[in-house]
DNA sequence: CATGAATGAGTCTTCATTCAT
DNA sequence: TATGAATGAAGACTCATTCAT
């Protein structure tokens, strides 16, 4: 029994090391400058070994990106269903959640952002690939539904929706990126407040008076 | 000389063949996913000949690159001097400005807006990539100009410059994408209404009332 | 004009090159333990070469087991058509046009017989499979006929004519392999007469008297 | 001792699962294309299992080859050596004798018609090469036996007894293959049927009148 | 200059074999 | 003994780059 747990957790780690490695490299060479080899080496085991947990590259890219988009949506469906609280709270509430989510996992949070539907269109099915676009409209929907509401409500001027939704999810995106280059480079950490920033600009922005 | 001035016509018009023909597919594709060969089919012309001109497969995407920021850049720098006009105006001149750019050469743009400089590390000199970062940096900078004026001026909320460059500069990019994503479903074309309602936003976020 | 018929006969000859190393190749290690880059290097060149002229190492294979067959076929048709000959020197004429095949093209025959359906079902596309399939038995087929037309002028006994060519076949692909493997251990050879005495085994247990 | 006995069964049954396993196996699929993963799974044991009662995949085939054609070899010298019987009886004897091996155990009779020795060059052992060999060549040679002895004694035609024993022997490997072909599409199984007709054929072909 | 055939290093993937438990 | 995870050599195939014509 104790040699059973043992081995589980040992298969468990060896496929986290596995995806951890993958996400890693995936995120900062792009799916197909990363080989499956480079993946091996940073995970220390062999090329062969990969094999075993994951039927082929791109069934480990996939099985990536999915689960990480998948829970971050969900995050996102619950907060923006709280339609009690303030519209305002909920949109930074989406936020704060996507900055956690992107905070315990970097390298989730990179492949769900830099995630390129092209890439995929000749490897994944059908299937996998209209649930991958699902899910990453799921997330911009949430972030339409609360500025909706705030607008129904009088909270927010008269403005799309959709528009307002995407300037802030872009945003959000977009600061990462860039405060994260800032980083490499040695300088001073502020990707939360450059986001808080900014939230605060676009919430003005959209505020009615 | 009317020989070798229409050699020279020719060699020009083959350069332009190669070049238009490597950022329409590098941006499609992506720089791993496009060949040599790809582009000698779309510029009509046999593999060796690119050789002739580009010493490689990045020295050509690098001359794609280069510039493309260049241009872009010289344009914002001009724009974001016109230190006697309103900065609200300036802003809304540099998002016209590359909105042209985007507009006139849409493959340019999108080698500049989806450069990545990861990929490029192991590729290029250290010089070539600091010289990229920097036209990088310089389009941020100029919309920090702007915004550090309207605040010195009064015009605008005290908030960070840098700061608000980024979510401008971002906001563009990611609007673009988003909108593009859906123009290849047929949907309607909100390219350019949806820029200027993002700016709306923001600039009604920055100002002081 | 002299040059791109000389570029055109190097490319043919390049081709040959690449058939004829691969038949010998895939006719003594057998499709599986064949590799490409065993064929290339017997045609003396780079495993790179191969796939410029063709698309994968099945479509090499069956490019040449198609037109043998075929060719034997067509040959065989034309044999077993000639009903106004007499049914016993038809049977000669086929096992003599089987047999000149052989001698030209013994790589060719040998795809030929050796040919296992088994082991392309995974790998060719329904319609080449069919078609490959049709060859085979179309052989067979005029074997079947010349013997019918034997036993309906009664020359020959009333036995079932699929099985007798079966036997003949049979028995020719056999003393082949047979005399072939005695070949190789440095003895006589005694393939022709072989043949021979065994088509005047068959032909004297099958003719009416 | 119950238990150590217990052991040895359970050990013999292990071997047999492996051998039964494989010989399916290889027979279906080929040396090259059958697994040693394929194998485990079908004798439901693990891959390393295996490797405790066989060397390596070639041990293992030559396992299988080896003992079958040594009891075929074994039967038809038996058979062959009647001598006080009638040549033709003892002809159709052999016949039914091999006949009777394949119909009891299909997968070894397979492995022996389908042994190919180029294949094993590069695998086996000059000696064990050799000794297949050997085991092939003695089928062949009791059939010359028989048929020697029939010329002998005047009850066959004066022909080559070699030549006969090959056109038999291959007469019955061809049409063992047909059928099958056409058992699997579903046809009528005229295997036995076919094999007695051939046998008749031949015989009448080289019967002195 | 222009061509495109040829090259071979590099990529994904499979599988015989080993070995710690 | 039995297991099955791990290994890494080997194979099919791609593509940037070179070079003879």
């Amino acid at each position: 029994m104790g040699i059973s747990e043992r081995k589980l957790r040992e298969k468990e780690s060896r496929i986290k090391q596995i995806r951890d490695s993958g996400a890693a490299l995936f995120y900062k060479k792009g799916y197909v400058a990363t080989t499956i080899e480079d993946i091996a080496a940073a995970a220390e085991i062999s090329k062969g070994t990969i094999y075993l947990y994951f039927k082929s590259k791109d069934d480990l890219y996939y099985s990536l990106v999915e689960p990480s988009l998948d829970k971050l949506s969900k995050k996102l469906i619950k907060i923006a269903g709280m339609k009690e609280i303030d519209p305002e709270v909920r949109i930074k509430n989406v936020v704060d959640a996507t900055y956690e989510f992107y905070d315990k996992d970097p390298d989730a949070y990179h492949l769900v952002s830099r995630y390129e539907a092209s890439i995929f269109s000749n490897l994944l099915s059908r299937d996998k690939l209209d649930h991958l676009k699902d899910l990453m409209r799921s997330n911009l929907n949430q972030l339409e539904i609360v500025i909706s509401d705030g607008v129904i409500q009088g909270r927010f001027r008269k403005l799309d929706p959709r528009m307002t939704s995407i300037i802030i999810w872009n945003t959000f995106m977009g600061i990462i990126q860039f405060q994260e280059n800032r980083l490499e480079e040695g300088k001073t950490d502020y990707r939360r407040t450059t986001i808080d920033g900014a939230v605060e600009i676009i919430l003005r922005g959209i505020r009615k008076r």
